[in-house]
DNA sequence: CAACTATATAGATATATAGTTATATAGTTA
DNA sequence: TAACTATATAACTATATATCTATATAGTTG
């Protein structure tokens, strides 16, 4: 079958993989991963401006990968989904073979890829 | 431990999830999944430009996801790393069940917060 | 109530990037 | 060689968004 995920699903996987797309929110994902934070706490570890860090915190909070909780005038977040963290280990690890791959290719000589004869369109 | 991941790495893994944040990549790389293709067989497929294609195969493979051989004035474009296939596996049911809550939310008053009473507030 | 604190939002700017059109490159075939 | 084909790249436009500053909102305390 051609199409795994609908066009709409699509979307929304892209979505959710734009929303790991940014450092600084990572960097809010594994502050949380050891548990809830008030706002202030997350600004003043990872030494951005509070409504940056607020808004990054909107993000994924409407993307469903953390969730907030009211304590007075503190707002609590705290991770909603680790599958982020398997996410993040998948990733990081396949990352990490990459870049390794590559030193390897840099130090061997690439030998040339090899020419094969070519067998005619490929109609399947 | 506060952190699991060093500044570098941390851009490198969003650098990776911002590759898959982009419907028509994901749809590239659905397409590969059954194996691999020629460009011009990608760009009927998709609808897209050709240039446009190429783009995001250059970004996939230097991204080292996918991974190219060419073949006469062919250059077939196959997957590198099936690691992606476990993310967006990961990623749809993560999506989907938090679609379903959102429904179920929406179905069910929400008695569960404190004092949020006063006017139907529109955001969330 | 006013003053204060914590967080959210609005508006502006700068950068990144998806898509376009036009052109270049590489390989093939006459 | 020239003509042709498949793919890549360049230059541009338009859009998205990360970050900033300033301000608004919500809750607390005097």
């Amino acid at each position: 079958m051609p199409i795994r995920l609908t066009d709409t699903m699509t979307e929304v996987v892209a979505q959710r993989f734009r929303l790991l797309g940014e450092p600084m929110r990572l960097r809010i994902l594994q502050l949380l991963e050891e548990g809830e934070l008030p706002v202030n706490e997350i600004v003043d570890t990872l030494k951005s401006s509070q409504p940056n860090i607020s808004k990054h915190l909107q993000a994924l909070c409407h993307g469903g990968l953390i969730c907030r909780r009211r304590d007075g005038l503190n707002i609590f977040y705290s991770i909603a989904d680790p599958m982020v963290f398997k996410l993040c280990d998948l990733v990081c690890n396949s990352a990490t073979e990459h870049t390794r791959a590559r030193l390897a290719e840099m130090n061997a000589p690439p030998a040339g890829e090899h020419k094969t004869r070519r067998n005619g369109r490929s109609r399947n």
